[in-house]
DNA sequence: GCCAACGTTGGC
DNA sequence: GCCAACGTTGGC
């Protein structure tokens, strides 16, 4: 069991649309560290954080669970898309996602800023400078720290 | 909107 | 394979 965390811009898909949805497939990541995660190391059923970037505050909104096993992510071959990568061929697809599942709305947001703050959480990766990988592993140890975090105040 | 950090690209 | 230039992320 491993525990990750999934950063999504909060204007563009946030943890109200994860909900609505209850599953959704996490494609448009283009890169490699990130991909590599999802391909080899996540497995069905690990849990991971919901992160809001870009958000007010910006911080840890809920939790997700993976519920399928690596599949070609469909928008490198859309022509259309924003995300279409010409190199990337159909028999061998460069790109690949898992879906996630909702888990849970955290009844308040675990902001950045808490986390950076709490000696339990000291080395966690989202709280390191310069730290942009869109997923990430979380420790259980700081992933059952931020989950009770989240049910208090 | 700024800018630090860092990934990617491409010339050599 | 090096590395400068460029692009993107994301906190502030």
């Amino acid at each position: 069991m491993k525990y990750w965390l999934i950063k999504s811009e909060e204007g563009c898909y946030s943890i109200d649309d994860f909900k609505k949805d209850k599953k959704v497939s996490w494609e448009e990541i283009r890169n490699y560290q990130a991909r590599n995660y999802m391909v080899r190391d996540m497995s069905v059923g690990d849990l991971a954080f919901f992160y809001h970037s870009m958000g007010n505050p910006t911080g840890v909104a809920g939790i997700a669970k993976v519920s399928s096993k690596p599949h070609p992510d469909l928008s490198q071959f859309d022509k259309k898309s924003e995300y279409f990568d010409p190199k990337s061929k159909i028999e061998n697809p460069t790109w690949q996602c898992v879906d996630f599942s909702f888990v849970e709305k955290f009844p308040r947001i675990v902001s950045l800023e808490e986390i950076k703050k709490d000696k339990n959480l000291s080395g966690i990766v989202v709280a390191a400078k310069g730290s942009r990988l869109s997923i990430q592993p979380v420790s259980e140890k700081h992933f059952k720290r931020i989950v009770e975090l989240s049910k208090q105040k």
